[in-house]
DNA sequence: TTTAGTTGGTTTATGCAATCAACCAACATG
DNA sequence: CATGTTGGTTGATTGCATAAACCAACTAAA
């Protein structure tokens, strides 16, 4: 069929077990609509490579009959490196196969984005040797950068906070520098990307993710991700998830009307955090019940205080711009893991890739290859 | 392999052609990433069928060489009904599978929910009958109501101007009556997928489309429809689309805020009009942007001037909501099929899966299948 | 007119994923 | 202990896609 590549069913087999830990052959068949035979088959594939074990027998249903296997992924397989880069230092995390972190760290690094490879095929090297001592290879590292990005060519096209105005091709650097794959997202579309891994077995199909960050020069800065169908949505040009509020009149820079009079302060003005809440609540409503989301993440460096104020702010707005009756059926979650969102998140797009089913595209489609794994 | 099914490569095949009338088969092959010989066994069977044909040879290249054969799709193989339900009268169009129309009419029909299965198989039959003459077989019915739609379970799950207000299982009722497949959804939706089939060529991705309409009792409705991907969006629950402006306050039902104050008549008041171009606009400018799409589409009953006068309107407000230097990306375009622009949607469901590349959904997929026509 | 080179398309043999049908394995129940 | 039920495996078969060789039809240049 075709030359080497993730045979199409292998993948769907591998995710359904990724998704639902201890399922068994039977269920897969069932819920896969494929022969039964044919998950033997696969299931003893991927059992020789290793990625998956039987785990323990479960119980036989209420007819008797013979006990169904469980199967589950080996979580340490692989595992995978997020890197969040900031203009002053870079949140490094691994994780493995489930999602489970492994190790995090935080390091200096004065972002320049010429001696940024440098940096990168050094850290790679050390979180080599440091997984290596665990006996898990890496799967590949994630990067998620503040700005417009291009994760297909992997070329950042702006970024503010790192001083790029015009398309610079990251990628083609990096992976002249490591043997690994390299992805490179947006800290938003990254955010999204780690919730779909932590929380897989929801099976989330449409949310937003609000990312709220304090900055020193220009108070608040939001960042939108939004993922639609189960993917992350990147839209024309790559340029989904810019926000600017529909309070703002003419030609002002900035992206809340609140704060075109007023400044905040890290920590201390909760009063005005609301009133910026409630602006930041009145736009996402339109687009939460416009496009039917099912889930709203609020993420970024926020206080349990300010979480707390955003979700009631959120709630309050989602429910005026309900048009039915009863309240907004959307629901309003705090990040999963907080300060390391977006360093999880690039490394779940790595963990996500080695667990996608491909889908059929309109033009022809060249899957890659994953590295190393004696087989 | 499967049974019978659409197998993949053929669907894709086909979608090629239906996409790029004219098309080589080596063009195909290099397109799909097959085998040429792969794509001479497909059309074969395709021209079997009598789907394709051969329509004239191209010309050679530059350095010589055997002129290409030029494909195109058999367009009146099949023909599609789309029927817009509204409260008083039903708009009727057939299409082929290229989207030319082949005749449209409206008939009036006190809409009764219990009496529409009755009507809805006459009126089958009559297109049926029609169809025959011109030696067209009818390939399936698409029915665009306002509400909100499950359109997998063919139900009406809530319907003002229908009056329902709980899940209606329409689709039973109809199938009951006539041997053809059909499909329900909702108006908004319908308009989306009329633009994707009429639009084809440009394999549109993400859009909005801007439903506009004059009720005796309510001023103006705004119905919205997203597409997102290639494909209609709908949502949690299917409620995708409902609007609600983000400047409406408290407990107010409506959707305009402006028109909390004020009331419009169909054709008079150009200047209000215009503030609820604005007031639309600038939900609408927060919705292109955050999400990125790259087009909207203005529909619904306007006239010229109104048309006019909204796009100057959306365009003014997409650009103040613009982050970027430069001008808003987002196109604004008027529907391409104004007044029929429903029906022909509803009748572009069924031409649209007759050439959609069936997704490798997560869970067993059953195919269906297409009726009639002796191969 | 001949020859070489290029591109479009078909034919034939082969590989391989998925299926079917028969079978084995392991449990419950009367 | 026979019987029914469910979980899982084995071996033969099916049919899609491929590769490689081939034919067809054209240009360009000698």
């Amino acid at each position: 069929m075709r030359k080497r590549a993730n045979k199409g069913n292998y993948t769907r087999v591998l995710r359904k077990i990724w998704l639902s830990e201890g399922i068994s052959r039977i269920e897969i068949a069932d819920y896969l609509g494929l022969d039964k035979s044919t998950i033997t088959n696969i299931t003893a594939a991927l059992q020789r490579d290793g990625i998956i074990t039987e785990m323990s027998e479960g119980d036989a249903g209420p007819q008797g009959g013979r006990k169904p296997i469980k199967l589950k992924i080996e979580k340490n397989f692989y595992a995978a490196a997020g890197i969040e880069v900031q203009p002053d230092c870079c949140n490094v995390i691994c994780i493995n196969l489930l999602g489970e972190v492994l190790f995090s760290r935080k390091i200096k690094f004065e972002m320049d984005i010429f001696q940024f490879p440098i940096f990168f095929s050094k850290l790679i090297k050390d979180i080599k040797s440091d997984l290596n001592e665990k006996r898990v290879i890496l799967a590949g590292a994630g990067i998620g950068v503040s700005g417009i990005v291009n994760p297909e060519k992997g070329a950042i096209l702006e970024s503010i906070p790192l001083g790029i105005n015009e398309e610079f091709p990251l990628l083609d650097k990096l992976s002249a520098m490591v043997d690994v794959p390299v992805f490179i997202d947006n800290d938003g579309n990254c955010c999204c990307w780690g919730e779909l891994v932590f929380n897989r077995a929801e099976q989330l199909q449409d949310f937003i993710y609000c990312f709220v960050e304090f900055r020193d020069d220009c108070g608040v800065a939001i960042g939108l991700g939004v993922a639609i169908d189960g993917k992350v949505h990147y839209g024309r040009n790559y340029s989904a998830g810019e926000f600017r509020s529909v309070f703002m009149e003419g030609e002002n820079s900035g992206q809340i009307a609140i704060l075109n009079d007023e400044r905040i302060n890290k920590e201390d003005d909760s009063d005005l955090f609301e009133k910026i809440s409630s602006e930041l609540g009145r736009n996402i409503a339109l687009l939460v019940n416009t496009f039917a989301l099912s889930d709203c993440f609020i993420g970024g460096d926020l206080t349990t205080a300010q979480l707390e104020i955003m979700s009631r702010a959120l709630r309050t707005e989602f429910n005026r711009n309900w048009s039915y009756p009863g309240e907004s059926e959307c629901r309003i979650r705090a990040s999963s893991l907080r300060e390391l969102s977006v360093a999880y998140g690039a490394a779940s797009m790595i963990i996500d890739s080695l667990f996608r089913i491909p889908a059929v595209r309109d033009t022809g489609s060249a899957e890659f290859d994953i590295p190393g794994r004696i087989i």
